[in-house]
RNA sequence: GCCGACAUAGCGUAAUUGGUAGCGCAACUGACUUGUAAUCAGUAGGUUGGGGGUUCGAUUCCCUCUGUCGGCACCA
């Protein structure tokens, strides 16, 4: 998908539509005041006050329209510069554009303002010489959207837009984001019977029906198998906990919001627990460690329920309750190296065997005006941050800073991707932690017979599972690879009273083998089979007619293609065993 | 949580200005005995998300709760 804020011509096409979108609006409701429009990757955005109104459905096409009246007007945009004082004379009626202005730099003398016929906005630029190049546009989406994005501040409304440069790229667009709609997890969750939800159990808490499960399953074996071969010790700790533990952690005063309230039992206080440090590092304090036994792995699959705000829940995606596919890593200073490195490769690693390449690192660091929300020791904040930022470099990793993004304890590498609908999320994550261990009193006696404090190294490759389920849907438009299909093979006898026996014969054989079969039996023509073998994307269908029993051989067609293979039962076997280790 | 929209059978949908619900697929039954994306016929399935109100009468109008969707904010 195109990046529009990159495009040097797109930019200048969307961040003139946005003030064409600003003017229309402008001549339709005069008592709009602006605040800021940029462009955005996919598009523009204008975020407005509209005092009363309140902007529907109907307006859009409304606007579209004297949108497209103001660009066949075709008149010039025109760059001019003004001091400041002549700037805040000229948007004295707009409080939100003074706020811009007076916000400036002291030493900003020259503000630059772009005027088209009878509009004029604040506006660095660049912009395109004409409204009359604005042909191919659409108003996508609309909704609130806070002053300056502080949620203590009033909502103003802001519409999205996009433009593009000829009607052909705009109609794929439009075409993109509906194909888009079809391969949401939650369309295909629901198609392919993998979760529901339902208004009794609660919102944002998934029931993973069988088909999910196996995925589940089958995704929690095989990360598990990574680890255990890295030497990750697996453990089982409870999804609740006394309050001290999380007073203890530091997550209790960061993050209270966000859990679900404490239930006092007998006089004690418990809460879900929203995370597994605390538990992990009390596995960790349960026996005294010399350096001899870092790094110490301990991992686990554990249900997490955080109170997520309901505006945020999305399918398996965001969810108020999850299992992570945690661990922590305690070593020593001198081990943080080559244990987050380990890390790093492992998510490489599980990235390239699942054939997933859409996807890019974020090195996440601390605000340092931020005094709240990090613990404030630049020392260690700096040998953090640099430590990682040295073993990305050494793998020539390719990532983005970001500042603010760091968790309260430590800064953190996250690996983003953006689903079919929404803002990208985090998938893996490996964040470097001093901070935990202290409070904790965690140690380990060092060669010279002082006693340290370990380092900890939190890290989850497939993030959460339900996450990653979700993800990988996607991903795959819900044609998952053969190893992790709930139905791996789908048998169509031609005729059920000839064929069926060698058909049955054949599902036995596979399922000895591990697989999962489905033998379709039921008394429908070939191809009405076939179609509810395509619709629930099974990725091998078989077919087993009279030339298959006569010649003792398997017909087989793959998901997505229309011819059919014909092979001996033996060369099946391990066509499907190839897959299986090929992970496709 | 905030702004806005939506909620009709398992799924997808229809119902002029208010007159107590249709259709397709799936399901079930029967016939057909099938060679690569829908064989035919029949049957059953609904307190129109819950509650309240206006009205002679509400899927339709109003209030409220719940859930969903698009964003905002949040994301250890």
């Amino acid at each position: 998908m195109i990046n529009i804020k990159e495009d040097e011509k797109l930019n200048k096409l969307n961040h003139s539509c946005a003030h064409l979108m600003a003017q229309a609006i402008k001549h339709l409701y005069p008592e709009a005041k602006f605040w800021v429009g940029p462009v955005i990757e996919d598009g523009f955005y204008y975020d407005i006050d509209l005092g009363d109104k309140v902007i529907s459905e109907e307006d859009i096409p409304l606007i579209e329209k004297e949108m497209k009246k103001i660009a066949k007007d075709g008149k010039r945009i025109v760059r001019h510069e003004i001091s400041k004082k002549e700037a805040l004379e000229m948007f004295k009626d707009d409080p939100y554009k003074i706020d811009l202005i007076e916000r400036m730099d002291e030493d900003t003398t020259v503000i630059s303002c772009y005027t088209q016929g009878d509009f004029t906005d604040l506006c660095r630029g660049p912009h395109v010489e004409s409204v009359k190049e604005l042909k191919y546009f659409k108003l996508l989406k609309f909704s609130g959207a806070y002053w300056k994005g502080d949620k203590n501040n009033k909502m103003l409304q802001r519409i999205y837009g996009i433009c593009l440069e000829n009607e052909n790229d705009l109609n794929e667009y439009l075409k993109l984001l509906e194909e888009a709609k079809e391969r949401d997890h939650r369309k295909l969750g629901k198609d392919l019977d993998i979760f529901m939800t339902h208004d009794l159990v609660g919102k944002g808490l998934p029931l993973y029906l069988p088909n999910g499960y196996i995925i589940w399953e089958t995704l929690e074996n095989y990360i598990k198998g990574k680890e255990r071969k890295l030497g990750y010790l697996h453990v089982l700790t409870p999804p609740l906990g006394n309050v001290e533990l999380y007073k203890t952690s530091g997550h209790w005063d960061h993050y209270q919001e966000n859990m679900f309230p404490k239930m006092e039992v007998e006089g004690e206080e418990f809460v879900l627990r929203p995370m597994n440090c605390p538990h992990h590092m009390m596995i960790y304090a349960n026996k005294i460690h010399s350096y001899k036994d870092l790094p110490i792995r301990i991992g686990e699959i554990a249900r997490d329920c955080r109170f997520e705000a309901s505006g945020a829940l999305k399918g398996i995606e965001r969810v108020r309750t999850f299992c992570q596919n945690d661990a922590h890593l305690f070593v020593t200073p001198e081990q943080i190296e080559s244990e987050f490195s380990s890390v790093v490769n492992l998510i490489l690693e599980v990235y390239q065997e699942m054939h997933i390449t859409n996807y890019h690192f974020e090195l996440s660091l601390r605000d340092k005006n931020d005094k709240v929300k990090y613990y404030p020791d630049d020392e260690m904040w700096d040998k953090a941050e640099n430590t990682l930022r040295k073993v990305l470099d050494d793998l020539k990793i390719d990532y983005i800073e970001k500042i603010g993004e760091a968790a309260f304890y430590g800064p953190k590498l996250d690996v983003q991707v953006k689903p079919a609908v929404g803002n990208e999320y985090t998938l893996s994550t490996c964040q470097l932690d001093f901070c935990l261990p202290m409070k904790f009193n965690l140690s380990y006696i060092d060669s010279d017979g002082t006693k340290k404090t370990p380092v900890v190294l939190h890290r989850a490759i497939f993030g959460s599972i339900d996450r990653f389920i979700a993800y990988y849907l996607e991903e795959t438009k819900g044609a998952l690879p053969l190893w992790l299909s709930p139905v791996q093979v789908n048998i169509i006898p031609v005729n059920l009273e000839y064929h069926l026996e060698y058909a049955n014969s054949l599902k036995e054989k596979l399922i000895n083998l591990g697989y999962r079969v489905n033998l379709d039996d039921r008394n429908e023509k070939l191809s009405y089979r076939m179609r509810e073998s395509v619709i629930k994307k099974i990725p091998v269908s078989v077919i087993i007619g009279q030339k298959e029993v006569d010649n003792n051989t398997v017909s087989y067609r793959l998901l997505g293609q229309e011819e059919t293979i014909t092979v001996s039962i033996e060369d099946f076997l391990n066509y499907l065993e190839n897959r299986l280790n090929n992970k496709e």
